[in-house]
DNA sequence: AAAAAAATTTAGCCGAAACTAAAAATGCGA
DNA sequence: TCGCATTTTTAGTTTCGGCTAAATTTTTTT
Protein backbone atom coordinates (compact mmCIF):
# COMPACT_ATOMS: atom_id res chain seq x y z
CA UNK A 1 0.00 0.00 0.00
CA UNK A 2 2.12 2.43 0.82
CA UNK A 3 4.54 4.51 -1.57
CA UNK A 4 7.28 5.92 -0.59
CA UNK A 5 9.36 7.79 -3.17
CA UNK A 6 12.43 5.49 -2.79
CA UNK A 7 10.06 2.34 -3.31
CA UNK A 8 8.61 3.88 -6.36
CA UNK A 9 12.07 4.95 -7.17
CA UNK A 10 13.55 1.09 -7.36
CA UNK A 11 10.20 0.04 -8.94
CA UNK A 12 11.15 2.05 -11.84
CA UNK A 13 14.39 1.13 -11.70
CA UNK A 14 13.46 -2.34 -12.14
CA UNK A 15 10.91 -1.69 -15.04
CA UNK A 16 13.62 0.47 -16.80
CA UNK A 17 16.33 -2.35 -16.51
CA UNK A 18 14.50 -5.06 -17.10
CA UNK A 19 11.10 -5.11 -18.10
CA UNK A 20 12.10 -3.55 -21.51
CA UNK A 21 14.27 -6.52 -22.25
CA UNK A 22 11.22 -9.33 -21.55
CA UNK A 23 11.15 -9.34 -18.39
CA UNK A 24 15.03 -10.66 -17.86
CA UNK A 25 16.06 -10.69 -13.89
CA UNK A 26 18.33 -7.31 -13.12
CA UNK A 27 21.03 -7.27 -11.07
CA UNK A 28 21.09 -5.33 -8.06
CA UNK A 29 24.09 -3.72 -8.87
CA UNK A 30 22.87 -2.70 -12.11
CA UNK A 31 19.89 -1.13 -9.99
CA UNK A 32 22.16 0.95 -8.09
CA UNK A 33 24.57 1.90 -10.67
CA UNK A 34 20.84 3.53 -12.01
CA UNK A 35 19.40 5.12 -8.79
CA UNK A 36 22.71 6.33 -7.34
CA UNK A 37 23.10 4.04 -4.46
CA UNK A 38 24.83 1.45 -2.94
CA UNK A 39 24.63 -2.48 -3.79
CA UNK A 40 23.10 -3.28 -0.02
CA UNK A 41 20.74 -0.25 -0.22
CA UNK A 42 18.84 -2.09 -3.43
CA UNK A 43 19.45 -5.54 -1.96
CA UNK A 44 17.60 -4.33 1.57
CA UNK A 45 14.64 -2.86 -1.03
CA UNK A 46 14.12 -5.24 -3.02
CA UNK A 47 13.66 -7.25 -0.32
CA UNK A 48 11.25 -5.21 0.87
CA UNK A 49 9.28 -5.05 -3.00
CA UNK A 50 9.22 -8.73 -2.63
CA UNK A 51 7.80 -8.73 0.58
CA UNK A 52 4.96 -6.03 -0.78
CA UNK A 53 4.35 -8.73 -3.65
CA UNK A 54 5.63 -6.23 -6.43
CA UNK A 55 9.12 -7.80 -7.05
CA UNK A 56 10.19 -11.45 -7.19
CA UNK A 57 14.01 -11.65 -5.60
CA UNK A 58 16.58 -14.74 -6.41
CA UNK A 59 18.95 -14.19 -4.22
CA UNK A 60 22.65 -13.13 -5.64
CA UNK A 61 20.75 -13.92 -9.34
CA UNK A 62 18.60 -10.41 -9.69
CA UNK A 63 15.27 -9.24 -9.14
CA UNK A 64 12.09 -8.86 -11.82
CA UNK A 65 8.96 -7.40 -11.35
CA UNK A 66 5.80 -9.23 -10.77
CA UNK A 67 2.61 -8.25 -12.94
CA UNK A 68 1.42 -6.51 -9.95
CA UNK A 69 4.53 -4.57 -9.53
CA UNK A 70 4.50 -3.87 -13.66
CA UNK A 71 1.47 -2.30 -13.57
CA UNK A 72 2.41 0.13 -10.56
CA UNK A 73 5.44 0.69 -12.41
CA UNK A 74 4.04 1.71 -15.75
CA UNK A 75 1.16 4.05 -13.68
CA UNK A 76 4.51 5.83 -12.57
CA UNK A 77 6.12 6.26 -16.30
CA UNK A 78 2.26 7.18 -17.45
CA UNK A 79 2.51 10.30 -14.48
CA UNK A 80 5.82 10.91 -15.55
CA UNK A 81 5.24 11.01 -19.34
CA UNK A 82 1.63 13.31 -18.78
CA UNK A 83 3.90 15.61 -16.78
CA UNK A 84 6.73 15.78 -19.49
CA UNK A 85 4.32 16.53 -21.97
CA UNK A 86 2.44 19.17 -19.64
CA UNK A 87 5.74 20.87 -18.79
CA UNK A 88 6.94 21.08 -22.87
CA UNK A 89 3.40 21.93 -24.81
CA UNK A 90 2.04 23.63 -21.86
CA UNK A 91 5.01 25.76 -19.85
CA UNK A 92 6.92 25.69 -22.87
CA UNK A 93 10.31 24.44 -20.72
CA UNK A 94 12.32 22.78 -23.74
CA UNK A 95 12.05 18.48 -23.67
CA UNK A 96 15.81 18.09 -22.48
CA UNK A 97 14.81 20.36 -19.10
CA UNK A 98 11.84 18.76 -17.72
CA UNK A 99 13.33 14.94 -16.91
CA UNK A 100 14.43 16.20 -12.80
CA UNK A 101 11.00 18.44 -12.76
CA UNK A 102 9.21 15.10 -13.67
CA UNK A 103 10.48 12.68 -11.64
CA UNK A 104 9.20 15.01 -8.43
CA UNK A 105 6.06 15.18 -9.86
CA UNK A 106 5.71 11.74 -10.86
CA UNK A 107 5.44 11.18 -6.96
CA UNK A 108 2.35 12.88 -6.14
CA UNK A 109 -0.12 11.10 -5.56
CA UNK A 110 -3.98 11.46 -7.02
CA UNK A 111 -5.42 9.47 -9.22
CA UNK A 112 -8.41 12.33 -10.30
CA UNK A 113 -5.18 14.92 -10.94
CA UNK A 114 -3.51 12.46 -13.30
CA UNK A 115 -6.59 11.33 -14.98
CA UNK A 116 -7.75 15.32 -15.38
CA UNK A 117 -4.44 16.40 -16.26
CA UNK A 118 -3.99 13.07 -19.18
CA UNK A 119 -7.58 15.04 -20.82
CA UNK A 120 -6.29 18.42 -19.90
CA UNK A 121 -3.42 17.39 -22.44
CA UNK A 122 -5.97 15.64 -25.06
CA UNK A 123 -5.01 12.07 -24.20
CA UNK A 124 -1.18 12.46 -25.70
CA UNK A 125 -0.42 9.52 -26.71
CA UNK A 126 3.66 9.97 -26.37
CA UNK A 127 5.65 12.17 -24.44
CA UNK A 128 7.63 15.19 -25.71
CA UNK A 129 10.82 12.60 -25.99
CA UNK A 130 8.46 10.47 -28.46
CA UNK A 131 8.49 7.66 -25.70
CA UNK A 132 4.79 6.55 -25.70
CA UNK A 133 2.72 7.12 -23.01
CA UNK A 134 0.86 3.96 -21.05
CA UNK A 135 -3.19 4.17 -20.64
CA UNK A 136 -4.63 4.69 -17.00
CA UNK A 137 -5.30 0.39 -17.39
CA UNK A 138 -1.51 0.12 -17.63
CA UNK A 139 -1.70 -0.85 -21.48
CA UNK A 140 0.23 0.93 -24.03
CA UNK A 141 -2.03 2.45 -27.52
CA UNK A 142 -0.80 0.66 -30.39
CA UNK A 143 2.60 1.15 -31.47
CA UNK A 144 3.55 0.50 -28.07
CA UNK A 145 6.27 -0.13 -25.57
CA UNK A 146 9.69 -0.30 -26.89
CA UNK A 147 11.44 -3.15 -26.10
CA UNK A 148 15.34 -4.76 -27.16
CA UNK A 149 15.43 -5.52 -31.05
CA UNK A 150 15.54 -9.55 -30.67
CA UNK A 151 12.22 -9.41 -28.04
CA UNK A 152 10.59 -8.15 -31.00
CA UNK A 153 8.79 -11.19 -31.64
CA UNK A 154 6.78 -11.03 -34.34
CA UNK A 155 9.20 -8.80 -37.00
CA UNK A 156 7.97 -5.79 -38.18
CA UNK A 157 8.91 -2.22 -39.46
CA UNK A 158 10.07 -0.86 -35.95
CA UNK A 159 11.90 2.48 -35.12
CA UNK A 160 15.30 2.45 -33.38
CA UNK A 161 14.84 3.85 -29.99
CA UNK A 162 18.43 3.59 -28.42
CA UNK A 163 21.39 1.75 -27.68
CA UNK A 164 21.15 -0.19 -24.41
CA UNK A 165 23.77 1.23 -21.89
CA UNK A 166 24.11 3.68 -24.50
CA UNK A 167 27.35 2.13 -25.83
CA UNK A 168 29.27 4.90 -28.14
CA UNK A 169 31.13 2.33 -30.19
CA UNK A 170 27.79 0.70 -31.34
CA UNK A 171 26.58 3.99 -32.04
CA UNK A 172 29.28 5.14 -34.23
CA UNK A 173 29.23 1.43 -36.27
CA UNK A 174 25.24 2.24 -36.51
CA UNK A 175 26.48 5.38 -38.11
CA UNK A 176 28.39 3.67 -40.67
CA UNK A 177 25.84 1.61 -41.61
CA UNK A 178 23.48 4.36 -42.07
CA UNK A 179 21.15 3.09 -38.86
CA UNK A 180 20.33 6.25 -37.06
CA UNK A 181 18.18 6.62 -33.96
CA UNK A 182 15.08 7.36 -34.55
CA UNK A 183 15.24 5.95 -37.79
CA UNK A 184 12.70 3.06 -39.31
CA UNK A 185 13.99 -0.78 -39.77
CA UNK A 186 12.46 -3.13 -41.98
CA UNK A 187 12.13 -7.01 -41.10
CA UNK A 188 14.41 -7.02 -44.46
CA UNK A 189 17.19 -4.72 -42.65
CA UNK A 190 17.18 -6.68 -39.29
CA UNK A 191 18.13 -9.80 -40.57
CA UNK A 192 21.05 -8.71 -42.39
CA UNK A 193 22.35 -7.20 -39.16
CA UNK A 194 25.09 -8.79 -36.96
CA UNK A 195 23.30 -10.84 -34.54
CA UNK A 196 25.80 -9.31 -31.51
CA UNK A 197 23.27 -6.04 -32.32
CA UNK A 198 19.96 -8.05 -31.83
CA UNK A 199 20.54 -7.54 -28.24
CA UNK A 200 21.67 -4.19 -27.69
CA UNK A 201 18.87 -2.27 -30.09
CA UNK A 202 16.31 -1.06 -28.62
CA UNK A 203 13.07 -0.33 -30.99
CA UNK A 204 9.27 -0.06 -30.78
CA UNK A 205 6.80 -0.96 -33.28
CA UNK A 206 6.93 2.02 -36.49
CA UNK A 207 3.73 3.68 -36.47
CA UNK A 208 3.51 7.59 -37.59
CA UNK A 209 4.13 9.96 -34.86
CA UNK A 210 6.64 12.69 -34.71
CA UNK A 211 9.63 11.67 -33.74
CA UNK A 212 11.44 13.97 -31.49
CA UNK A 213 14.00 12.11 -29.19
CA UNK A 214 14.45 10.09 -26.20
CA UNK A 215 16.09 10.29 -23.40
CA UNK A 216 15.83 7.97 -19.98
CA UNK A 217 12.53 7.09 -18.71
CA UNK B 1 19.60 24.01 2.03
CA UNK B 2 17.70 21.11 2.59
CA UNK B 3 14.46 21.11 1.83
CA UNK B 4 12.55 17.83 3.70
CA UNK B 5 9.11 18.09 3.00
CA UNK B 6 8.45 18.26 6.82
CA UNK B 7 11.11 20.85 7.54
CA UNK B 8 9.30 22.85 5.37
CA UNK B 9 5.76 22.01 6.59
CA UNK B 10 7.07 23.23 10.47
CA UNK B 11 7.67 26.29 8.26
CA UNK B 12 4.44 26.66 6.75
CA UNK B 13 2.70 26.23 10.26
CA UNK B 14 5.00 28.47 12.38
CA UNK B 15 3.57 30.96 8.94
CA UNK B 16 0.33 30.11 9.37
CA UNK B 17 0.05 30.55 13.11
CA UNK B 18 1.94 33.31 13.85
CA UNK B 19 3.37 35.17 11.08
CA UNK B 20 -0.58 36.20 10.86
CA UNK B 21 -0.80 37.54 14.02
CA UNK B 22 2.09 40.11 13.61
CA UNK B 23 5.10 37.74 14.01
CA UNK B 24 3.47 36.16 18.01
CA UNK B 25 5.99 33.42 19.42
CA UNK B 26 3.66 30.37 18.49
CA UNK B 27 3.77 27.57 20.97
CA UNK B 28 4.83 23.66 20.17
CA UNK B 29 1.39 22.18 20.98
CA UNK B 30 -0.27 24.80 18.75
CA UNK B 31 1.96 23.64 16.33
CA UNK B 32 1.54 20.29 17.00
CA UNK B 33 -2.37 19.94 16.38
CA UNK B 34 -1.79 21.60 13.36
CA UNK B 35 -0.02 19.67 11.30
CA UNK B 36 -1.10 16.34 13.18
CA UNK B 37 2.19 15.08 15.23
CA UNK B 38 3.14 15.68 19.19
CA UNK B 39 4.72 18.24 20.82
CA UNK B 40 8.19 16.48 21.37
CA UNK B 41 8.41 16.11 17.18
CA UNK B 42 8.00 19.65 17.05
CA UNK B 43 10.60 20.45 19.83
CA UNK B 44 12.86 18.92 18.27
CA UNK B 45 11.69 20.12 14.41
CA UNK B 46 11.79 23.68 15.89
CA UNK B 47 15.39 23.58 17.00
CA UNK B 48 16.38 22.20 13.83
CA UNK B 49 15.15 24.88 11.91
CA UNK B 50 16.50 27.54 14.54
CA UNK B 51 19.82 25.62 13.88
CA UNK B 52 19.63 26.75 10.07
CA UNK B 53 18.96 30.45 10.83
CA UNK B 54 14.82 29.63 9.82
CA UNK B 55 13.26 30.02 13.27
CA UNK B 56 14.07 31.71 17.23
CA UNK B 57 13.35 29.08 19.74
CA UNK B 58 12.12 30.51 22.95
CA UNK B 59 12.32 27.56 25.81
CA UNK B 60 9.19 26.81 27.20
CA UNK B 61 7.70 29.56 25.23
CA UNK B 62 7.56 29.21 21.81
CA UNK B 63 8.69 29.64 18.38
CA UNK B 64 8.75 32.37 15.51
CA UNK B 65 10.13 32.76 12.39
CA UNK B 66 13.37 34.57 11.07
CA UNK B 67 13.15 36.95 8.00
CA UNK B 68 14.82 33.88 6.01
CA UNK B 69 12.54 31.65 7.53
CA UNK B 70 9.54 33.39 6.57
CA UNK B 71 10.62 34.27 3.00
CA UNK B 72 11.01 30.37 2.63
CA UNK B 73 7.61 30.19 4.43
CA UNK B 74 6.21 32.80 1.64
CA UNK B 75 7.36 30.92 -1.55
CA UNK B 76 5.90 27.76 0.01
CA UNK B 77 2.46 29.76 0.08
CA UNK B 78 3.25 30.91 -3.39
CA UNK B 79 3.59 27.15 -4.78
CA UNK B 80 0.76 26.07 -2.99
CA UNK B 81 -1.93 29.02 -4.33
CA UNK B 82 -0.31 28.77 -7.56
CA UNK B 83 -1.23 25.11 -8.08
CA UNK B 84 -4.10 25.49 -6.51
CA UNK B 85 -5.36 28.06 -9.02
CA UNK B 86 -4.14 25.73 -11.53
CA UNK B 87 -6.27 23.00 -10.50
CA UNK B 88 -9.30 24.87 -10.41
CA UNK B 89 -8.65 27.57 -13.09
CA UNK B 90 -7.40 24.67 -15.62
CA UNK B 91 -7.98 21.14 -14.79
CA UNK B 92 -11.49 22.00 -13.58
CA UNK B 93 -11.34 20.46 -9.83
CA UNK B 94 -13.65 22.40 -7.45
CA UNK B 95 -11.37 24.52 -4.62
CA UNK B 96 -12.59 22.41 -1.75
CA UNK B 97 -10.94 19.17 -3.09
CA UNK B 98 -7.54 20.96 -4.28
CA UNK B 99 -6.13 21.23 -1.02
CA UNK B 100 -4.61 18.17 -0.56
CA UNK B 101 -2.98 17.80 -3.89
CA UNK B 102 -1.23 21.49 -3.60
CA UNK B 103 0.09 19.91 -0.25
CA UNK B 104 2.07 17.48 -1.78
CA UNK B 105 2.69 19.53 -5.40
CA UNK B 106 4.00 22.82 -3.37
CA UNK B 107 7.27 20.51 -2.01
CA UNK B 108 8.04 20.21 -5.80
CA UNK B 109 12.00 21.94 -6.05
CA UNK B 110 12.18 23.99 -8.82
CA UNK B 111 12.27 27.45 -9.67
CA UNK B 112 11.77 28.04 -13.09
CA UNK B 113 8.25 25.61 -12.81
CA UNK B 114 6.90 28.15 -10.22
CA UNK B 115 7.36 31.09 -12.36
CA UNK B 116 6.59 29.68 -15.58
CA UNK B 117 3.39 27.95 -13.82
CA UNK B 118 2.56 32.10 -12.79
CA UNK B 119 3.36 32.95 -16.12
CA UNK B 120 1.23 30.31 -17.49
CA UNK B 121 -1.77 31.75 -14.99
CA UNK B 122 -1.31 34.82 -16.52
CA UNK B 123 0.58 36.55 -12.81
CA UNK B 124 -2.90 35.51 -10.88
CA UNK B 125 -2.90 37.77 -7.80
CA UNK B 126 -5.13 35.32 -5.73
CA UNK B 127 -6.19 31.68 -5.87
CA UNK B 128 -9.27 30.01 -6.20
CA UNK B 129 -10.17 30.63 -2.25
CA UNK B 130 -9.33 34.00 -2.56
CA UNK B 131 -6.38 34.31 -0.69
CA UNK B 132 -3.82 36.59 -1.90
CA UNK B 133 -0.91 34.93 -3.94
CA UNK B 134 2.53 36.04 -2.75
CA UNK B 135 5.00 37.68 -5.18
CA UNK B 136 8.58 36.24 -6.21
CA UNK B 137 9.73 38.26 -4.03
CA UNK B 138 7.99 37.23 -1.09
CA UNK B 139 5.97 40.25 -0.96
CA UNK B 140 1.97 40.55 -1.42
CA UNK B 141 0.34 42.30 -4.40
CA UNK B 142 -1.52 45.79 -3.19
CA UNK B 143 -4.29 44.73 -0.83
CA UNK B 144 -1.69 42.20 0.70
CA UNK B 145 -1.68 39.88 3.11
CA UNK B 146 -4.52 38.70 5.79
CA UNK B 147 -3.99 39.10 9.01
CA UNK B 148 -5.76 39.89 12.65
CA UNK B 149 -8.01 42.95 12.77
CA UNK B 150 -5.94 44.77 16.02
CA UNK B 151 -2.95 43.87 13.71
CA UNK B 152 -4.19 46.57 10.97
CA UNK B 153 -1.98 49.48 12.10
CA UNK B 154 -3.64 52.34 9.47
CA UNK B 155 -7.08 51.47 9.95
CA UNK B 156 -8.76 51.05 6.62
CA UNK B 157 -11.46 49.95 4.72
CA UNK B 158 -11.22 45.80 4.80
CA UNK B 159 -12.47 42.51 4.03
CA UNK B 160 -13.40 40.09 7.05
CA UNK B 161 -11.70 36.46 5.90
CA UNK B 162 -12.44 34.63 8.93
CA UNK B 163 -12.40 34.24 12.62
CA UNK B 164 -9.34 32.79 14.43
CA UNK B 165 -9.87 29.32 15.57
CA UNK B 166 -13.09 29.11 13.80
CA UNK B 167 -15.03 29.89 16.81
CA UNK B 168 -18.22 29.18 16.39
CA UNK B 169 -20.15 31.86 18.98
CA UNK B 170 -17.86 34.56 17.35
CA UNK B 171 -19.50 33.29 14.05
CA UNK B 172 -22.96 33.74 15.25
CA UNK B 173 -22.13 36.71 17.01
CA UNK B 174 -21.04 38.08 14.05
CA UNK B 175 -23.93 37.09 12.23
CA UNK B 176 -26.21 38.85 14.66
CA UNK B 177 -24.20 41.70 13.99
CA UNK B 178 -24.63 41.66 10.31
CA UNK B 179 -20.95 40.72 9.88
CA UNK B 180 -19.95 38.01 7.23
CA UNK B 181 -17.09 35.83 5.79
CA UNK B 182 -16.25 38.18 3.35
CA UNK B 183 -17.87 41.27 3.88
CA UNK B 184 -16.61 44.73 3.82
CA UNK B 185 -15.53 46.67 7.26
CA UNK B 186 -14.85 50.38 7.37
CA UNK B 187 -12.38 51.82 10.10
CA UNK B 188 -15.95 53.32 11.52
CA UNK B 189 -17.35 49.90 12.06
CA UNK B 190 -14.00 49.09 13.38
CA UNK B 191 -14.44 51.49 15.97
CA UNK B 192 -17.91 50.26 16.81
CA UNK B 193 -17.06 46.87 17.38
CA UNK B 194 -16.69 44.92 21.01
CA UNK B 195 -12.66 45.38 21.85
CA UNK B 196 -12.59 41.70 21.98
CA UNK B 197 -13.15 41.49 18.63
CA UNK B 198 -10.23 42.92 17.55
CA UNK B 199 -7.85 39.84 18.31
CA UNK B 200 -10.44 37.67 17.08
CA UNK B 201 -11.09 38.76 13.59
CA UNK B 202 -9.07 38.07 10.50
CA UNK B 203 -8.68 40.58 7.77
CA UNK B 204 -7.39 42.15 4.72
CA UNK B 205 -7.10 45.25 3.19
CA UNK B 206 -10.11 45.27 0.95
CA UNK B 207 -9.75 45.74 -2.55
CA UNK B 208 -12.20 44.38 -6.03
CA UNK B 209 -11.87 41.21 -6.09
CA UNK B 210 -13.60 38.15 -6.36
CA UNK B 211 -13.95 36.64 -2.85
CA UNK B 212 -15.03 33.29 -3.66
CA UNK B 213 -14.16 31.54 -0.24
CA UNK B 214 -11.51 31.16 2.30
CA UNK B 215 -9.77 27.74 4.01
CA UNK B 216 -6.64 27.77 5.42
CA UNK B 217 -3.29 27.67 4.29
C1' DA C 1 38.92 -28.77 -10.81
C1' DA C 2 40.68 -25.65 -7.59
C1' DA C 3 41.79 -21.17 -6.44
C1' DA C 4 41.35 -16.37 -7.20
C1' DA C 5 38.33 -12.65 -8.51
C1' DA C 6 34.02 -10.54 -8.71
C1' DA C 7 29.36 -9.96 -7.39
C1' DT C 8 25.89 -10.15 -3.79
C1' DT C 9 24.04 -10.53 0.66
C1' DT C 10 24.36 -10.18 5.71
C1' DA C 11 25.64 -7.72 9.83
C1' DG C 12 26.04 -3.73 12.17
C1' DC C 13 25.76 1.35 12.23
C1' DC C 14 23.98 6.23 11.31
C1' DG C 15 20.70 10.18 10.63
C1' DA C 16 15.99 11.85 10.08
C1' DA C 17 11.78 12.21 12.13
C1' DA C 18 8.30 10.20 14.51
C1' DC C 19 6.69 8.24 19.32
C1' DT C 20 6.12 7.44 24.77
C1' DA C 21 7.46 8.28 29.38
C1' DA C 22 9.78 11.05 32.55
C1' DA C 23 11.69 15.41 34.05
C1' DA C 24 11.55 20.35 34.21
C1' DA C 25 9.61 24.92 33.80
C1' DT C 26 5.64 27.94 33.78
C1' DG C 27 1.78 29.99 35.68
C1' DC C 28 -2.62 29.94 38.15
C1' DG C 29 -5.29 29.51 42.35
C1' DA C 30 -5.62 29.57 47.17
C1' DT D 1 3.63 33.52 47.89
C1' DC D 2 3.44 28.66 47.76
C1' DG D 3 1.91 24.60 45.63
C1' DC D 4 -0.15 22.11 42.13
C1' DA D 5 -1.81 21.57 37.42
C1' DT D 6 -0.44 22.31 32.88
C1' DT D 7 2.78 22.88 29.30
C1' DT D 8 7.15 21.97 27.31
C1' DT D 9 11.44 19.79 26.92
C1' DT D 10 14.61 15.91 27.56
C1' DA D 11 15.60 11.00 27.36
C1' DG D 12 15.27 6.92 25.23
C1' DT D 13 13.02 3.87 21.48
C1' DT D 14 11.30 2.82 16.72
C1' DT D 15 11.13 2.72 11.61
C1' DC D 16 12.97 3.92 7.18
C1' DG D 17 16.51 4.00 4.05
C1' DG D 18 20.92 4.85 3.46
C1' DC D 19 26.21 3.32 4.40
C1' DT D 20 30.68 0.29 5.30
C1' DA D 21 32.86 -3.91 6.30
C1' DA D 22 32.68 -8.70 6.41
C1' DA D 23 30.87 -13.03 4.88
C1' DT D 24 29.00 -15.74 1.23
C1' DT D 25 27.96 -17.23 -3.40
C1' DT D 26 28.94 -17.20 -8.23
C1' DT D 27 32.08 -16.80 -11.97
C1' DT D 28 36.42 -16.77 -14.11
C1' DT D 29 41.03 -18.21 -14.65
C1' DT D 30 44.64 -21.28 -14.68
Amino acid sequence: MSKSTQREDHLKALYALGELNEGQWVSTTQMATHLGVKPPSVTAMVQVLAELGWAEHRPYHGARLTAAGRKLALSLVRKHRLWETFLVDRLGFGWEEVHDIAEQLEHVDSVALVERLDAYLGHPKSDPHGDPIPKADGTFHPGGEECVLSALKPLVRCEVTGVRNDNRDMLTAMTAKGIALGGILTPEQVEALPSAWLDQLMVRKAELQTKRNRKQI
